[in-house]
DNA sequence: CCGCCATATCGACAACTGTCAATGTAGCGG
DNA sequence: CCGCTACATTGACAGTTGTCGATATGGCGG
C-alpha cells in the first residue's frame, strides 16, 4: 500500500514547498486526538459544564442525569469516557459517585489545539 | 425540549446539591461540538499541524498525502471535513488547491474548552 | 484535440459510537 | 434478611466515521 507512486527523489518536481518535517508526530497526534474525541460530543460537553458549575463538593451521577435528557446508562457511559481520557476524578461515597474535574486537564487539551 | 424538567421545588431530596441552572445549552454545546469532532482525528490534527507550518502561502494536497500516509481521496475527505468546520480555507490556483488556516479559528475551538 | 496531472466525488465496507432496556452490584434502612 | 436506592455493566441496534478503489472534473502541455 503505499500512497507513493514516487521513491523517485530526484525527479520530484510537483508544486509547491518541497516539504520538510514531520511537523506532527503520529503518535503524539493519536495522543491528543484521543481526548479531543472525549470532547466531541454535547452531551459529555455539557456533562463537563455541570461539573465544573458544581465544584467544591463534585456531582453525582442524579444530578446529571436530569438535566441532560439522557438515561442513567447512557450518562454512566459517557462519565466512563470522561474518566478514560483523564478529564474527571470518581471518588466514590457511600452509595453516592461524586465526579470531578482533574485539575488542568482542559487546560491541557486546550492547549493540545493551539500548540499545532 | 425543555431543560427544565426541575419545576418541583420541594419534593426533591435526593442526594446532593439541588443542582443550579442549564450550565451549558444544549444548542451551543452541539455547535461546539461539532468543531470539536473535526479535531477529533489524528490525521486531520496532523494535517492542520503541515498546513500551519506551511503558511504564508498554504499547502496543497500533493504536500499533505504523503506525509500522512494516506490515499489521496481520504486527504481530500479530511480536509473537507476541516473546510466544513470552518477551520481551514480554501483557494485553487490553476490545477492545484491551497489550504490555510482561517485565522483565529483554533484559538476559538480551544476557548470552547476553557470556557466550559 | 488528446491525454496527463492534480483534486474532488461516489459507492462500498468495516469499525466505531451513542443510545436504550435489561440485568448486575453494592450500600443503607426497615 | 429483604427490599430499595444509586450506580455500573452487558447486549443489542441504528447511525456515523475513516478508509479505499473507481470514477468524474478541470486545467495544462503536447
Amino acid at each position: 500500500m503505499n500512497t507513493a507512486p514516487l521513491s523517485a527523489p530526484a525527479t520530484d518536481s510537483h508544486c509547491c514547498v518541497p516539504s520538510g518535517r514531520p511537523a506532527l508526530d503520529a503518535a503524539e497526534a493519536q495522543r491528543r486526538a484521543r481526548v479531543l474525541k472525549a470532547l466531541s460530543d454535547p452531551g459529555r460537553l455539557r456533562l463537563l459544564s455541570i461539573v465544573k458549575a458544581a465544584d467544591g463538593g463534585g456531582a453525582c451521577v442524579c444530578d446529571l442525569t436530569e438535566p441532560l435528557e439522557l438515561g442513567q446508562p447512557t450518562v454512566s457511559h459517557h462519565l466512563k469516557v470522561l474518566l478514560d481520557a483523564g478529564l474527571l476524578h470518581r471518588e466514590k461515597r457511600g452509595t453516592w459517585a461524586y465526579y470531578s474535574l482533574v485539575p488542568g486537564a482542559l487546560e491541557a487539551a486546550s492547549e493540545s489545539i493551539t500548540g499545532l
